[in-house]
DNA sequence: ACCGGTGAGTAGGAAATCCGAACTCACCAT
DNA sequence: ATGGTGAGTTCGGATTTCCTACTCACCGGT
């Protein structure tokens, strides 16, 4: 049936990607997630051509990540704001940019800083939902679910 | 100075993206977070072409997030394994893998479970370090540090 | 010694994407 | 009437990606 070559492990992190992996499209999320969701705002912000932007605009929309409101009939005007959906993808986001000022930056020169309600810097850590630990490698054992996709490590079934 | 033109807003998480944003290249990394680190169990598993694999795969070990050990000398045949800055992108993977479960799957066919060492699946949770509250959007507020990119958004300055 | 198989890539041309700049269209301001 | 803004679209050319095939080194069986 299905043929041998080309057709790589079933995975929902390859299915967001096919989303959101696409280059500006997390960008544009960012944007967005800050309150920057005008046209020209994420041209300037991004630095993305236009037509690529316009492009990964309506892929969002369409996917259920953003949503396209008018704020102004005559002249009519938009802005892209996240749905709930794009709003789960914050926490991502916060990884990736913590990550990056981690490893990307020796010294302290973030480029943005997170406040939480709580009045302290929002560092995120990733814990188990269970039992509250933050997550930790050596702690992880995958289970594939589909018949042939093995893990051949440490995290071995 | 510097142009009016295209110069993005500076943002760690368009340079982690721009390490590892490219296309396959947060899929090696769950391969080799799953132990999976050779190179034709990577295009197997990814199905990326081999020559793609290949400068990727050279440019996440320039870039200090792989390295390549060989396993056996005479036939010489190597493995990619995570660095410790490898090994803290996998919270952004697992963040993703649950997003992409709960919005890319209505039925519960997840591809991949992954099991906690507290006996219960690891569902995760991104949440701030100084007092441990799970991440909500409407909780943050963000801080640009550089002078002239602003936030309009609720989450203004 | 020969044959087939595996691991780790390279080579080459076709196909898809991306890019920058210019263009449109509708509206408002002076 | 002229200029400016917001939100895109259109264009040709540059860059990447894709796919298939090829290499090279080695091993295992006969």
């Amino acid at each position: 049936m299905a043929a041998s070559t080309k057709d790589p492990r079933p995975c929902s992190i390859a299915d967001a990607l096919a989303l959101v992996g696409e280059k500006y499209s997390l960008l544009v999320l960012r944007e967005v997630c800050l309150g920057n969701g005008r046209f020209d705002q994420l041209v300037r912000n991004i630095g993305a051509p236009r037509d690529i932007l316009a492009t990964r605009l309506r892929r969002l929309v369409d996917a259920g990540i953003l949503t396209k409101r008018v704020y102004s009939e005559r002249p009519q005007r938009f802005e892209y704001r996240p749905t709930q959906a794009g709003l789960e993808l914050e926490p991502v986001l916060l990884t990736l940019m913590a990550w990056g000022d981690r490893h990307l930056r020796p010294d302290d020169d973030r480029p943005m800083v997170v406040e939480h309600i709580c009045g302290n810097e929002m560092l995120p850590v990733v814990t188990c939902a269970a039992c509250g630990a933050p997550v930790h490698h050596e702690d992880l054992a995958a289970h594939p679910q589909t018949p042939g996709w093995t893990v051949t490590g440490p995290t071995a079934a």
